[in-house]
RNA sequence: CGCGGAGUGGAGCAGUUGGUAGCUCGUUGGGCUCAUAACCCAAAGGUCACAGGUUCAAAUCCUGUCUCCGCUACCA
């Protein structure tokens, strides 16, 4: 059976409205899943939505809609997003589906039995405003009105008890949490004492919940119950046969949510005896303009913004900008600015017109038919060998889930074709030397066929397109031969790729 | 306050067994004209935050200073 590869989305919150930050995370697994299904792997790729908790209750009694309700309009919301941008997610997870509940019940139940979980009475500052907790620190930095003190009682995990058996599982598997300055930031997090972590709500504050399978007047908090969607989609308890195929996860998150998935999340998974997952890669924020995206700055990019972009260069355009530029280590900035000249000068100007070129030359000198390969000499035989260079470099960055790398390495690899044509000269060629113009002109062709083919995950309209016009019958979505371009086969209908977007643009309008 | 990270030519970044600083873009000059005002070549531009120290030799190791940033959790 072929190898199986496991990597999840955050399950976004059913809130607020979809931004350029939650199709980042997504696009980004999506494109590690397409790679690793063009290696001919089993893949599972899961997104969804998180639907419980308070904000949730309160959003959907300010719009006069039941909690369902609610999350039905946000959760579809989502997938028509999904569905716009092409995402090959093999499953949708919605927190409030019977099988994610029953995974919930489960595990809740499992924990209370082992005495992981106990009750406890919890005083401190609470927000009647804001309708929440305040720490003793915002407290007394005076952050929210109306605090008083209240008390409650609770359930409590004993997440405590798994801080040495974390910090211990974080250093042997130095790629368990990645970056390395996020697994340094976790590391330094957990010398500190670990408190337990309260996994309660009392209905009578918050209804809108999954409740606890062992007192039926509390819910369970949303992030305990959301976390679950990890292992309740592929199957957990319910098809083990799945489960144990597909699990452990590559999980893909933003920086924001790391202390959730890296103290939380496998400190729930040791105490229910579930294996903790391969690894957790939090990627950082773009900016926007140059600015910090926040609600009061009004400058977040959202999907309007997003797709009015796509409408103008492609949204294989955006798919690209966010690989090859997005904050996976650190932050990035989206300007328009960047995000166009960009496109110009990677898509357009290298790809887009090399193709473009050397289709050309094929139509005008050898009758639209790509022209037989002869003997290759040495500078050929490096075009192949640096295409397969690249496409090995592709599969280690893949391996450390570095898109950036991956796709730099291979726009580069076009680019170096450009200095080949340039080099070799073949439209003087074809007058003087027409085999040795061939010869280049099917060098040429086979590389950018090479690159298109490994560009897939990243380009999917495009480089459909490419094959389109190269008309061989074949489809992108494996990984090719250089040499199997086969000669003699007459090219498509040409178009440009690319179009080159005109910066001026950027002034007058938008 | 504590812990951690960062400061490299106009911009964004590489540069961990220490040995005369690289990449992409931009700028300037040239070439080519098969091509989407594209492509190719070349040049200019950095005392590698600052001050000390170790060393034959430091962006790279040590110490101190300045600046910026992240984390410090039950409201995900």
């Amino acid at each position: 059976m072929n190898q199986s590869f496991y990597i999840t989305t955050p399950l976004y919150y059913v809130n607020d409205r979809p931004h350029i930050g939650s199709s980042y995370t997504t696009l980004i697994a999506d494109i590690i899943a397409m790679y690793h299904r063009m290696k001919g792997e089993d893949v599972f790729f899961l997104t969804g939505t998180d639907e419980h908790g308070q904000k949730v209750q309160q959003a959907a009694e300010k719009n006069n809609l039941s909690p369902a309700e609610h999350c039905d309009i946000y959760a579809e919301r989502f997938q028509e997003l999904w569905s716009y941008f092409n995402i090959s997610n093999d499953d949708f997870i919605r927190t409030t589906e019977a099988r994610h509940i029953r995974v919930v019940q489960d595990v809740m139940q499992t924990l209370y039995d082992r005495g992981e979980i106990y009750k406890d009475d919890y005083e401190g500052w609470y927000s009647v405003a804001d309708e929440m907790f305040v720490s003793e620190k915002d407290h007394a930095e005076g952050k929210y009105r109306d605090v008083r003190r209240i008390s409650e009682t609770n359930y409590y995990f004993r997440m405590s008890a798994y801080r040495q058996r974390l910090i211990d599982h974080i250093r042997e598997h130095p790629g368990f949490i990645r970056p390395e300055n996020r697994r340094n930031e976790i590391l330094g997090f957990l010398k500190q004492p670990l408190k337990d972590l309260c996994i309660s709500r009392p209905k009578a504050r918050l209804a809108w919940g999954i409740e606890l399978p062992f007192d039926e007047d509390y819910v369970t908090y949303v992030w305990f119950d959301a976390l679950l969607n990890y292992i309740s989609a592929p199957g957990y308890g319910a098809d083990e046969e799945k489960f144990r195929r597909y699990w452990p996860a590559v999980h893909m998150i933003g920086k924001d949510i790391l202390t959730t998935h890296c103290v939380y999340w496998p400190s729930m998974l040791m105490a229910a005896g579930i294996e903790l997952p391969e690894a957790i890669f939090a990627h950082g924020w773009w900016t926007s303009e140059g600015k910090k995206m926040s609600k009061s700055l009004g400058n977040f990019i959202d999907l309007e913004t997003i797709q009015s972009h796509c409408d103008h260069v492609g949204k294989d355009a955006y798919r690209y900008f966010m690989a090859k530029e997005g904050p996976l280590f650190s932050d990035s900035d989206f300007s328009k600015a960047r995000f166009y000249h960009t496109y110009n000068m990677d898509l357009a100007n290298d790809f887009g017109n090399l193709v473009n070129r050397i289709f050309k030359l094929i139509k005008k000198y050898y009758d639209g038919k790509v022209p037989p390969p002869g003997t290759l000499q040495e500078d050929e035989q490096e075009m192949k060998k640096a295409a397969e260079a690249v496409r090995d470099a592709v599969m280690e960055h893949l391996k450390a889930l570095d898109v950036n790398a991956m796709v730099s390495e291979i726009i580069a690899y076009v680019s170096s074709v450009n200095r080949y044509l340039e080099q070799k000269e073949p439209w003087k060629l074809a007058k003087s030397d027409p085999d040795a113009a061939g010869r280049v002109l099917y060098a040429g062709l086979a590389s950018l066929r090479f690159s298109a083919a490994l560009l897939y995950p990243v380009l999917p309209e495009k480089t459909a397109e490419f094959f389109s016009m190269l008309n061989s019958g074949e489809k992108p979505g494996r990984i090719v031969r250089w040499e199997d371009l086969s000669a003699g086969t007459e090219l498509g209908e040409m178009k440009a790729l690319f179009p080159r977007f005109d910066m001026k643009r950027l002034e007058t309008n938008d």
